[in-house]
DNA sequence: ATACTTATGTACGATACCGTACTGTTTTTT
DNA sequence: AAAAAACAGTACGGTATCGTACATAAGTAT
């Protein structure tokens, strides 16, 4: 687990799909996820030696609609979209997973596979765990199951939003609300997305999404161009997303002690 | 435990609210509750003591946004719908609760509280259970812990769903998935439902809904007057309805071993 | 029988968003 | 340098749904 590896990946659509396996490095032990980092130093240290950090580029999918997850991954910098996908094509992003959580919870649910996607949003390091091992751990009833138990309940929250925020707000609202998710997910204010990613994550037309964005930018609050978007305003980008934003955020506040949505 | 007892609710909207304790019956043993059906003998007599069969009647609120729940309810024939109240007062259904699952998972994962409010939305028997005592029961790993963690596995697909389908699919394709979904949950064809509940649970206009279930009518699938809707073709409903309900029905089936959407 | 309440039917202008297509840029590839 | 690809801007008719208002009909209470 030492030295740089290439590995190819199972996604199609993109160039930039390989996925380095980088070196440990001597503060591993402090990863920037939010669940390894509160495990008391026992638990963390009975895990350390299955821990792959591993640098994953935009557009690799990490596990497919139906197919067993062998591996759970606990995003440091990435950003991993859940999607649901139709039968005609059309995407929905049913749920974002940054550093606060893991993609994978199938595997301790018991139910090992998903009828969504999750897919790398925003490149990034993620740390791949081997499904067998993390099982185990959580079937022990320590801290880790009562984090991961946490983290579905903030998730199942995040997912009922969407479902409502969906059904009731506009374009606006929902772009504003979802860039502000993803500016607290990466801790940046210029996140790398192209509009046609954004239409696809909010199931919408890629025109719906540049009037949308037009709008905010004329109204000073973001700034962009050819696939990078810099929030400049953050407040009044609080002020036009729809309350869900808060809703959201406020609850993983509330349930795992700390702020995103 | 024994004799009727008239306790009264927290629901305001509603008249016929009364919450009744029903007497224990011979066959308390047998219930019709999927989860604590496939309970083994052993873990079932455990909780016995506990378990209180409970008549309530639609409108009732089992549990409100941000209040810690101190039971939790395993629908036998009523039916619980999860909805999200937004802050201008309109509602979005989140999720369906039947016979195969149990409101106040939150319990279970730590949470306590959701952002959601679980509400009767048709009358019917729900085996109440104190929240204390699920929790001891869960945390030891037993064969409930694992039937409830594949519930959530279940619930959470449905509201996944829920979330893709609210953006992608029209009024019509989402009243019939609707309909079909609750005619599975009370197994019946004829569900008592006003237009104005509809409504309130797939987030529209209560004239959308007349419009729709004209459609519908008008095509022989369904038929209806005055809060009570019955369903005349299923075979065509089903072909009226989005894939949603499809795919949320074989996910239940997969994961929980039983047919329900 | 009469009044009242509840559930449903209908209409109509307004609006948010769609599907599509075409244009102009910038960046990448050859 | 030229060609190709990726990204973004704009337009326009079409449609689903909305907000609102009013009308009718079926139960319910007096």
């Amino acid at each position: 687990m030492s030295g740089a590896l290439i590995v190819s990946s199972n996604f199609s659509d993109n160039d930039a799909v390989e996925m380095h396996i980088l070196t440990m490095s001597e503060d591993f032990h402090v990863p920037r996820n939010q669940i390894l980092a509160a495990l008391i130093p026992e638990d963390y240290q009975r895990l350390t030696p299955h821990l792959e950090r591993v640098y994953l580029n935009a557009g690799i999918i990490l596990s497919e609609p139906g197919e067993a997850m062998t591996e759970v991954y606990f995003p440091d910098s990435a950003m991993i979209s859940l999607v649901s996908i139709m039968e005609d094509g059309s995407t929905t992003e049913i749920a974002i997973v940054g550093n606060e959580g893991m993609v994978g919870l199938p595997v301790l649910l018991g139910g090992e596979a998903t009828t969504s996607c999750a897919m790398v949003q925003i490149s990034g390091v993620v740390i791949k765990l081997d499904a067998n091992i993390i099982k185990q751990e959580f079937h022990q009833g320590g801290e880790l199951q009562r984090l991961l138990l946490l983290y579905t309940q903030a998730l199942l929250t995040q997912v009922s939003q969407n479902a409502a925020c969906n059904r009731q707000h506009t374009i606006v609202e929902r772009l504003s609300r979802w860039l502000l998710s993803v500016q607290n997910c990466v801790k940046k204010d210029e996140l790398p997305l192209t509009q046609e990613f954004i239409s696809q994550m909010l199931g919408i037309r890629r025109s719906g999404v540049t009037v949308a964005a037009g709008t905010l930018q004329k109204a000073g609050i973001i700034r962009y161009s050819r696939g990078k978007i810099t929030i400049v305003n953050q407040e009044d980008l609080e002020a036009t997303a729809c309350e869900c934003y808060r809703v959201v955020e406020k609850e993983f506040a509330r349930l795992l002690n700390l702020d995103k949505s």
